[in-house]
DNA sequence: GTCTATAAATCGATAGAC
DNA sequence: GTCTATCGATTTATAGAC
Protein backbone atom coordinates (compact mmCIF):
# COMPACT_ATOMS: atom_id res chain seq x y z
CA UNK A 1 0.00 0.00 0.00
CA UNK A 2 1.55 3.31 -0.47
CA UNK A 3 1.57 6.66 1.13
CA UNK A 4 -0.86 8.59 -1.09
CA UNK A 5 -3.63 5.46 -0.18
CA UNK A 6 -3.31 5.52 3.67
CA UNK A 7 -2.05 9.23 3.82
CA UNK A 8 -4.74 10.58 6.61
CA UNK A 9 -3.48 13.87 5.88
CA UNK A 10 -0.30 14.14 8.18
CA UNK A 11 2.90 13.56 7.30
CA UNK A 12 6.59 13.34 8.90
CA UNK A 13 9.35 15.90 7.88
CA UNK A 14 11.05 13.32 6.23
CA UNK A 15 8.12 12.23 4.14
CA UNK A 16 8.13 16.05 2.85
CA UNK A 17 11.39 16.14 2.26
CA UNK A 18 11.45 13.11 -0.01
CA UNK A 19 8.44 14.44 -1.49
CA UNK A 20 10.24 17.45 -2.26
CA UNK A 21 13.14 16.03 -4.02
CA UNK A 22 10.77 13.75 -6.29
CA UNK A 23 8.53 16.72 -7.00
CA UNK A 24 11.84 18.66 -7.93
CA UNK A 25 13.47 15.70 -10.24
CA UNK A 26 9.82 15.12 -11.58
CA UNK A 27 9.74 18.97 -12.61
CA UNK A 28 13.28 18.49 -14.03
CA UNK A 29 11.99 15.59 -16.38
CA UNK A 30 8.92 16.50 -17.31
CA UNK A 31 9.37 19.99 -17.95
CA UNK A 32 11.43 18.92 -21.09
CA UNK A 33 10.41 16.09 -22.13
CA UNK A 34 6.55 16.46 -21.41
CA UNK A 35 4.06 13.87 -19.44
CA UNK A 36 3.91 11.39 -22.32
CA UNK A 37 7.61 12.06 -22.78
CA UNK A 38 9.34 11.54 -19.26
CA UNK A 39 9.20 8.06 -18.00
CA UNK A 40 8.73 7.13 -14.27
CA UNK A 41 12.68 5.73 -14.48
CA UNK A 42 13.82 8.84 -15.71
CA UNK A 43 12.12 10.52 -12.62
CA UNK A 44 12.94 7.89 -10.39
CA UNK A 45 17.06 8.20 -11.13
CA UNK A 46 16.82 12.32 -11.46
CA UNK A 47 15.50 11.82 -7.61
CA UNK A 48 17.97 8.76 -6.99
CA UNK A 49 15.53 6.11 -6.12
CA UNK A 50 13.72 3.15 -7.46
CA UNK A 51 10.78 3.19 -9.24
CA UNK A 52 8.10 1.86 -6.96
CA UNK A 53 9.91 4.39 -4.37
CA UNK A 54 8.37 7.00 -6.00
CA UNK A 55 5.20 5.69 -6.69
CA UNK A 56 4.83 4.52 -3.34
CA UNK A 57 5.41 8.02 -2.24
CA UNK A 58 2.81 9.69 -5.07
CA UNK A 59 0.46 6.34 -6.38
CA UNK A 60 1.13 7.27 -10.30
CA UNK A 61 2.75 9.27 -12.46
CA UNK A 62 0.57 11.52 -13.72
CA UNK A 63 -0.70 12.41 -9.52
CA UNK A 64 2.80 13.90 -9.75
CA UNK A 65 1.89 15.55 -12.72
CA UNK A 66 -1.23 16.93 -11.54
CA UNK A 67 0.42 17.98 -7.99
CA UNK A 68 3.26 19.90 -9.78
CA UNK A 69 1.03 22.07 -11.70
CA UNK A 70 -1.70 22.34 -8.73
CA UNK A 71 1.03 24.07 -7.00
CA UNK A 72 2.22 25.92 -9.80
CA UNK A 73 -0.62 27.75 -10.26
CA UNK A 74 -1.37 29.64 -7.83
CA UNK A 75 2.25 30.76 -7.67
CA UNK A 76 1.76 31.73 -11.40
CA UNK A 77 -0.83 34.13 -11.50
CA UNK A 78 0.33 36.00 -7.85
CA UNK A 79 1.93 38.86 -9.93
CA UNK A 80 -1.49 39.46 -11.50
CA UNK A 81 -2.97 39.18 -8.48
CA UNK A 82 -0.68 42.31 -7.08
CA UNK A 83 -1.95 44.86 -9.60
CA UNK A 84 -3.51 47.39 -7.70
CA UNK A 85 -5.99 49.58 -8.69
CA UNK A 86 -4.54 52.46 -6.08
CA UNK A 87 -1.05 52.20 -7.93
CA UNK A 88 0.23 54.57 -10.75
CA UNK A 89 -0.84 53.07 -14.00
CA UNK A 90 1.59 53.23 -15.58
CA UNK A 91 4.26 51.84 -12.47
CA UNK A 92 2.07 49.17 -12.12
CA UNK A 93 1.70 47.41 -15.57
CA UNK A 94 5.50 47.90 -15.70
CA UNK A 95 6.47 46.42 -12.60
CA UNK A 96 3.42 43.52 -13.31
CA UNK A 97 5.67 42.89 -16.53
CA UNK A 98 9.06 43.14 -15.24
CA UNK A 99 7.78 40.14 -12.27
CA UNK A 100 6.56 37.86 -15.44
CA UNK A 101 10.18 38.48 -16.61
CA UNK A 102 11.72 37.32 -13.52
CA UNK A 103 9.72 34.38 -13.39
CA UNK A 104 10.42 33.36 -16.68
CA UNK A 105 14.19 33.77 -15.63
CA UNK A 106 14.14 32.53 -12.29
CA UNK A 107 11.53 29.28 -13.12
CA UNK A 108 11.79 28.11 -16.97
CA UNK A 109 11.12 24.86 -15.48
CA UNK A 110 7.53 25.59 -14.45
CA UNK A 111 7.13 28.12 -17.19
CA UNK A 112 7.49 25.36 -19.72
CA UNK A 113 5.43 22.94 -17.84
CA UNK A 114 2.83 25.14 -17.74
CA UNK A 115 3.13 25.83 -21.22
CA UNK A 116 3.09 22.66 -22.58
CA UNK A 117 -0.15 21.59 -20.63
CA UNK A 118 -2.05 24.45 -22.28
CA UNK A 119 -0.65 23.93 -25.61
CA UNK A 120 -2.00 20.36 -25.31
CA UNK A 121 -5.21 21.59 -24.30
CA UNK A 122 -5.29 22.31 -20.94
CA UNK A 123 -7.03 18.69 -20.19
CA UNK A 124 -6.05 19.35 -16.38
CA UNK A 125 -6.51 23.13 -15.81
CA UNK A 126 -9.17 24.01 -18.26
CA UNK A 127 -11.80 24.46 -15.23
CA UNK A 128 -9.35 26.46 -13.60
CA UNK A 129 -8.45 28.97 -16.91
CA UNK A 130 -12.07 29.30 -17.22
CA UNK A 131 -13.24 29.99 -13.95
CA UNK A 132 -10.71 31.40 -11.55
CA UNK A 133 -8.25 32.98 -13.94
CA UNK A 134 -11.06 34.45 -16.20
CA UNK A 135 -12.31 35.94 -13.20
CA UNK A 136 -8.60 37.47 -12.20
CA UNK A 137 -7.69 38.84 -15.68
CA UNK A 138 -11.40 40.18 -15.82
CA UNK A 139 -10.59 42.15 -12.78
CA UNK A 140 -7.54 43.17 -13.62
CA UNK A 141 -8.16 44.49 -17.11
CA UNK A 142 -11.37 46.67 -15.43
CA UNK A 143 -9.25 48.38 -13.54
CA UNK A 144 -6.67 48.77 -16.58
CA UNK A 145 -9.94 49.98 -18.77
CA UNK A 146 -10.86 52.45 -15.38
CA UNK A 147 -7.20 53.78 -16.25
CA UNK A 148 -7.76 53.79 -19.94
CA UNK A 149 -10.98 55.75 -19.64
CA UNK A 150 -9.14 58.99 -17.10
CA UNK A 151 -6.59 59.46 -19.92
CA UNK A 152 -4.25 57.76 -17.50
CA UNK A 153 -2.48 55.50 -20.21
CA UNK A 154 -3.46 55.00 -23.91
CA UNK A 155 -6.59 53.28 -25.06
CA UNK A 156 -5.95 49.76 -25.80
CA UNK A 157 -7.35 46.47 -25.24
CA UNK A 158 -6.74 45.28 -21.62
CA UNK A 159 -7.18 41.46 -22.20
CA UNK A 160 -4.50 41.59 -25.02
CA UNK A 161 -2.24 43.95 -23.30
CA UNK A 162 -2.63 41.05 -20.57
CA UNK A 163 -1.91 38.34 -23.48
CA UNK A 164 0.76 40.55 -24.66
CA UNK A 165 2.43 40.73 -21.63
CA UNK A 166 2.08 37.23 -21.10
CA UNK A 167 3.66 36.00 -24.63
CA UNK A 168 6.53 38.43 -24.53
CA UNK A 169 7.82 37.51 -20.96
CA UNK A 170 7.07 33.67 -21.12
CA UNK A 171 8.82 33.48 -24.95
CA UNK A 172 11.91 33.75 -22.87
CA UNK A 173 11.47 30.89 -20.85
CA UNK A 174 9.54 28.64 -22.78
CA UNK A 175 11.85 29.00 -26.24
CA UNK A 176 14.76 29.58 -25.03
CA UNK A 177 16.95 27.19 -26.90
CA UNK A 178 15.17 29.16 -30.20
CA UNK A 179 16.30 32.45 -28.71
CA UNK A 180 19.82 31.60 -27.68
CA UNK A 181 20.38 29.45 -30.81
CA UNK A 182 19.92 32.97 -32.87
CA UNK A 183 21.55 35.54 -30.32
CA UNK A 184 25.06 36.06 -30.05
CA UNK A 185 26.61 34.22 -26.84
CA UNK A 186 25.11 36.63 -23.76
CA UNK A 187 26.42 35.22 -20.30
CA UNK A 188 24.33 34.70 -17.77
CA UNK A 189 21.16 37.46 -17.02
CA UNK A 190 22.36 39.21 -19.88
CA UNK A 191 19.42 38.01 -21.83
CA UNK A 192 17.39 38.72 -19.48
CA UNK A 193 18.55 42.29 -18.90
CA UNK A 194 18.12 42.77 -22.87
CA UNK A 195 14.78 41.55 -22.66
CA UNK A 196 14.03 44.02 -19.89
CA UNK A 197 15.30 47.08 -21.15
CA UNK A 198 13.22 46.01 -24.71
CA UNK A 199 10.24 45.57 -22.86
CA UNK A 200 10.24 48.69 -20.79
CA UNK A 201 10.95 50.72 -23.91
CA UNK A 202 7.76 48.62 -25.52
CA UNK A 203 5.50 49.04 -23.29
CA UNK A 204 6.35 52.42 -22.03
CA UNK A 205 5.76 53.68 -25.40
CA UNK A 206 2.31 51.44 -26.07
CA UNK A 207 1.07 53.10 -22.58
CA UNK A 208 1.61 56.40 -22.65
CA UNK A 209 -1.55 58.47 -23.18
CA UNK A 210 -1.47 60.11 -26.37
CA UNK A 211 -1.10 64.03 -26.16
CA UNK A 212 -4.49 66.08 -25.55
CA UNK B 1 9.08 -4.03 -47.18
CA UNK B 2 8.02 -0.28 -47.33
CA UNK B 3 8.27 1.93 -49.85
CA UNK B 4 10.64 4.43 -47.59
CA UNK B 5 13.13 1.74 -47.83
CA UNK B 6 13.31 0.52 -51.45
CA UNK B 7 11.66 3.94 -52.16
CA UNK B 8 14.19 5.09 -55.05
CA UNK B 9 13.43 8.90 -55.31
CA UNK B 10 10.01 8.99 -57.80
CA UNK B 11 6.54 8.08 -56.37
CA UNK B 12 3.46 7.58 -57.98
CA UNK B 13 0.38 10.21 -57.50
CA UNK B 14 -1.64 8.11 -55.33
CA UNK B 15 1.33 7.58 -53.71
CA UNK B 16 2.13 10.85 -53.27
CA UNK B 17 -1.69 11.31 -51.93
CA UNK B 18 -1.46 8.82 -49.49
CA UNK B 19 1.71 10.19 -47.91
CA UNK B 20 -0.85 13.68 -47.75
CA UNK B 21 -3.47 12.08 -46.39
CA UNK B 22 -0.96 10.42 -43.43
CA UNK B 23 0.62 13.22 -42.74
CA UNK B 24 -2.38 15.91 -42.75
CA UNK B 25 -3.92 13.14 -39.93
CA UNK B 26 -0.75 12.77 -38.36
CA UNK B 27 -0.63 16.75 -38.11
CA UNK B 28 -3.70 16.78 -36.38
CA UNK B 29 -2.42 14.22 -33.82
CA UNK B 30 1.00 15.27 -33.48
CA UNK B 31 -0.19 19.08 -32.76
CA UNK B 32 -2.63 18.31 -29.59
CA UNK B 33 -0.71 15.11 -28.09
CA UNK B 34 2.63 15.65 -29.11
CA UNK B 35 5.42 13.21 -30.34
CA UNK B 36 5.09 10.52 -27.35
CA UNK B 37 1.19 11.33 -26.66
CA UNK B 38 0.32 10.49 -30.35
CA UNK B 39 0.16 6.96 -31.26
CA UNK B 40 0.52 4.81 -34.30
CA UNK B 41 -3.43 3.84 -33.96
CA UNK B 42 -4.92 7.30 -33.45
CA UNK B 43 -2.66 8.63 -36.75
CA UNK B 44 -4.23 5.37 -38.49
CA UNK B 45 -7.71 5.92 -37.42
CA UNK B 46 -7.43 9.88 -38.32
CA UNK B 47 -5.87 8.44 -41.79
CA UNK B 48 -8.38 6.16 -42.05
CA UNK B 49 -6.12 2.94 -43.03
CA UNK B 50 -4.52 0.07 -40.65
CA UNK B 51 -0.89 0.97 -38.26
CA UNK B 52 0.91 -0.93 -41.07
CA UNK B 53 -0.20 0.99 -43.58
CA UNK B 54 0.64 3.95 -42.00
CA UNK B 55 4.38 2.55 -41.37
CA UNK B 56 4.56 1.26 -44.69
CA UNK B 57 4.73 4.41 -46.37
CA UNK B 58 6.89 6.10 -43.68
CA UNK B 59 8.95 3.39 -42.16
CA UNK B 60 7.99 4.58 -38.69
CA UNK B 61 6.44 7.19 -36.82
CA UNK B 62 9.24 9.30 -36.13
CA UNK B 63 9.49 9.45 -39.65
CA UNK B 64 6.20 11.43 -40.13
CA UNK B 65 6.90 14.08 -37.43
CA UNK B 66 10.72 14.52 -38.65
CA UNK B 67 9.09 14.96 -42.02
CA UNK B 68 6.06 17.08 -40.33
CA UNK B 69 8.63 19.69 -39.36
CA UNK B 70 11.21 19.46 -42.12
CA UNK B 71 8.16 20.67 -44.32
CA UNK B 72 6.97 23.26 -42.13
CA UNK B 73 10.51 25.09 -41.76
CA UNK B 74 10.67 26.93 -44.95
CA UNK B 75 6.52 28.11 -44.88
CA UNK B 76 7.14 29.18 -41.43
CA UNK B 77 10.25 31.21 -42.13
CA UNK B 78 8.86 32.98 -45.53
CA UNK B 79 7.37 36.03 -43.89
CA UNK B 80 10.32 37.02 -42.39
CA UNK B 81 12.58 35.97 -45.45
CA UNK B 82 10.22 38.54 -47.89
CA UNK B 83 11.06 41.59 -45.33
CA UNK B 84 12.49 43.81 -47.80
CA UNK B 85 15.50 46.58 -47.08
CA UNK B 86 13.36 48.82 -50.24
CA UNK B 87 10.21 49.23 -48.96
CA UNK B 88 8.32 51.48 -46.45
CA UNK B 89 9.93 50.57 -42.74
CA UNK B 90 6.85 50.74 -40.53
CA UNK B 91 5.08 49.15 -43.65
CA UNK B 92 7.75 46.19 -43.86
CA UNK B 93 7.43 45.39 -40.05
CA UNK B 94 3.70 45.92 -39.74
CA UNK B 95 3.11 43.46 -42.78
CA UNK B 96 5.15 40.86 -41.42
CA UNK B 97 3.72 41.03 -38.21
CA UNK B 98 0.14 40.77 -40.15
CA UNK B 99 1.46 37.63 -41.92
CA UNK B 100 2.29 35.92 -38.78
CA UNK B 101 -0.85 36.56 -37.32
CA UNK B 102 -2.74 34.96 -40.51
CA UNK B 103 -0.19 31.80 -40.04
CA UNK B 104 -1.33 31.62 -36.57
CA UNK B 105 -4.93 32.05 -37.60
CA UNK B 106 -4.42 29.69 -40.50
CA UNK B 107 -2.20 27.27 -39.46
CA UNK B 108 -2.78 26.57 -35.56
CA UNK B 109 -1.77 22.92 -35.93
CA UNK B 110 1.73 23.37 -37.72
CA UNK B 111 2.04 26.33 -35.07
CA UNK B 112 1.72 24.03 -31.93
CA UNK B 113 3.93 21.42 -33.51
CA UNK B 114 6.50 23.40 -33.55
CA UNK B 115 6.15 25.17 -30.51
CA UNK B 116 6.54 21.82 -28.74
CA UNK B 117 9.33 20.84 -30.55
CA UNK B 118 11.47 24.16 -29.33
CA UNK B 119 9.72 23.59 -25.60
CA UNK B 120 11.31 20.49 -25.51
CA UNK B 121 14.39 21.47 -26.31
CA UNK B 122 14.66 21.27 -30.32
CA UNK B 123 16.10 17.56 -30.41
CA UNK B 124 15.79 17.43 -34.30
CA UNK B 125 15.92 21.30 -35.37
CA UNK B 126 18.72 22.91 -33.41
CA UNK B 127 21.22 22.85 -35.73
CA UNK B 128 18.79 24.46 -38.22
CA UNK B 129 18.02 27.04 -35.48
CA UNK B 130 21.93 28.11 -35.11
CA UNK B 131 22.36 27.98 -38.84
CA UNK B 132 19.73 29.06 -41.17
CA UNK B 133 17.55 30.79 -39.43
CA UNK B 134 19.89 32.24 -37.20
CA UNK B 135 21.70 33.47 -40.41
CA UNK B 136 17.79 34.81 -42.03
CA UNK B 137 17.38 36.74 -38.45
CA UNK B 138 20.70 38.34 -37.91
CA UNK B 139 20.16 39.64 -42.02
CA UNK B 140 16.88 41.03 -41.16
CA UNK B 141 17.89 42.26 -37.91
CA UNK B 142 20.89 44.24 -39.85
CA UNK B 143 18.12 46.09 -42.07
CA UNK B 144 15.82 46.68 -39.36
CA UNK B 145 19.42 48.51 -37.35
CA UNK B 146 19.53 50.54 -40.15
CA UNK B 147 16.10 51.82 -40.62
CA UNK B 148 16.69 53.10 -37.14
CA UNK B 149 19.80 54.52 -37.20
CA UNK B 150 18.54 56.37 -40.51
CA UNK B 151 15.82 57.64 -37.90
CA UNK B 152 13.11 55.82 -39.69
CA UNK B 153 12.06 54.26 -36.81
CA UNK B 154 12.86 54.34 -33.38
CA UNK B 155 16.17 52.89 -32.13
CA UNK B 156 14.99 49.30 -30.54
CA UNK B 157 16.99 46.08 -30.57
CA UNK B 158 16.10 44.44 -33.60
CA UNK B 159 16.70 40.90 -32.48
CA UNK B 160 14.19 41.63 -29.89
CA UNK B 161 11.68 42.81 -31.76
CA UNK B 162 11.60 40.40 -34.11
CA UNK B 163 11.00 38.22 -31.23
CA UNK B 164 8.02 40.07 -29.76
CA UNK B 165 6.39 39.84 -33.15
CA UNK B 166 7.09 35.67 -32.76
CA UNK B 167 6.01 35.79 -29.32
CA UNK B 168 2.44 37.12 -29.72
CA UNK B 169 1.44 35.99 -33.00
CA UNK B 170 2.20 32.57 -32.09
CA UNK B 171 0.71 33.40 -28.44
CA UNK B 172 -2.79 32.89 -29.98
CA UNK B 173 -2.21 29.69 -31.53
CA UNK B 174 -0.29 28.26 -29.12
CA UNK B 175 -2.20 28.86 -26.21
CA UNK B 176 -5.91 29.60 -27.84
CA UNK B 177 -7.23 27.07 -24.99
CA UNK B 178 -6.38 29.81 -22.73
CA UNK B 179 -7.28 32.92 -24.65
CA UNK B 180 -10.37 31.47 -25.39
CA UNK B 181 -11.39 30.40 -22.07
CA UNK B 182 -10.78 34.14 -20.91
CA UNK B 183 -12.38 36.46 -23.43
CA UNK B 184 -16.01 36.71 -23.61
CA UNK B 185 -16.72 34.01 -27.15
CA UNK B 186 -15.66 35.63 -30.31
CA UNK B 187 -17.25 33.84 -32.99
CA UNK B 188 -15.04 32.66 -35.65
CA UNK B 189 -12.08 34.72 -36.65
CA UNK B 190 -13.37 37.98 -34.47
CA UNK B 191 -10.52 37.21 -32.24
CA UNK B 192 -7.86 37.57 -34.79
CA UNK B 193 -9.85 40.78 -35.98
CA UNK B 194 -9.44 41.97 -32.36
CA UNK B 195 -5.19 40.65 -32.13
CA UNK B 196 -4.41 42.78 -35.17
CA UNK B 197 -6.02 45.75 -34.24
CA UNK B 198 -4.21 45.67 -30.66
CA UNK B 199 -1.30 44.14 -32.19
CA UNK B 200 -1.22 47.07 -35.19
CA UNK B 201 -1.32 49.68 -32.59
CA UNK B 202 0.94 48.58 -30.24
CA UNK B 203 3.74 48.05 -32.81
CA UNK B 204 3.08 51.55 -34.49
CA UNK B 205 3.30 52.95 -31.60
CA UNK B 206 6.65 51.17 -30.48
CA UNK B 207 8.20 51.93 -33.71
CA UNK B 208 7.11 55.49 -34.31
CA UNK B 209 10.49 57.79 -34.20
CA UNK B 210 10.99 60.00 -31.56
CA UNK B 211 10.20 63.68 -32.41
CA UNK B 212 13.29 65.21 -34.42
C1' DG C 1 -1.00 -2.51 -51.59
C1' DT C 2 -3.69 -3.72 -47.75
C1' DC C 3 -5.07 -6.34 -44.24
C1' DT C 4 -5.01 -9.54 -39.58
C1' DA C 5 -2.21 -11.42 -36.33
C1' DT C 6 1.58 -11.11 -33.58
C1' DA C 7 6.34 -10.34 -32.20
C1' DA C 8 9.37 -7.30 -29.47
C1' DA C 9 10.15 -3.60 -26.65
C1' DT C 10 8.77 -0.23 -23.31
C1' DC C 11 6.56 1.37 -19.41
C1' DG C 12 3.45 2.04 -15.36
C1' DA C 13 2.38 -0.28 -11.46
C1' DT C 14 2.39 -4.32 -8.07
C1' DA C 15 4.16 -8.29 -5.21
C1' DG C 16 6.78 -9.58 -1.80
C1' DA C 17 11.38 -10.07 0.55
C1' DC C 18 14.09 -7.61 3.82
C1' DG D 1 10.54 2.31 3.97
C1' DT D 2 13.17 0.49 0.34
C1' DC D 3 14.56 -2.68 -2.69
C1' DT D 4 14.52 -6.54 -6.76
C1' DA D 5 11.77 -8.99 -9.66
C1' DT D 6 8.00 -9.15 -12.44
C1' DC D 7 3.23 -8.62 -14.10
C1' DG D 8 0.07 -6.59 -17.34
C1' DA D 9 -1.01 -3.17 -20.51
C1' DT D 10 0.32 -0.37 -24.22
C1' DT D 11 2.66 0.51 -28.35
C1' DT D 12 5.91 0.30 -32.29
C1' DA D 13 6.98 -2.47 -35.86
C1' DT D 14 7.07 -6.92 -38.55
C1' DA D 15 5.35 -11.35 -40.69
C1' DG D 16 2.74 -13.23 -43.83
C1' DA D 17 -1.87 -14.15 -46.07
C1' DC D 18 -4.59 -12.27 -49.78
Amino acid sequence: MTIAQRNTGKETRIQREKREVILKAALDVFSIQGLRGATLEKIAEAAGMSKPHVIYYFGSKDAIYARLLESLLEIWVSPLRDLSRDGDPMTEILTYMRRKLKMSRDMPRESKLFATEILHGAPRTKATLSGDLKTLVDEKAAIIAGWSAEGKIARLDPHHLIFSIWAMTQHYADFDVQVRSILPETGGDALFDEADAFLTSMFTRTLRPAKA
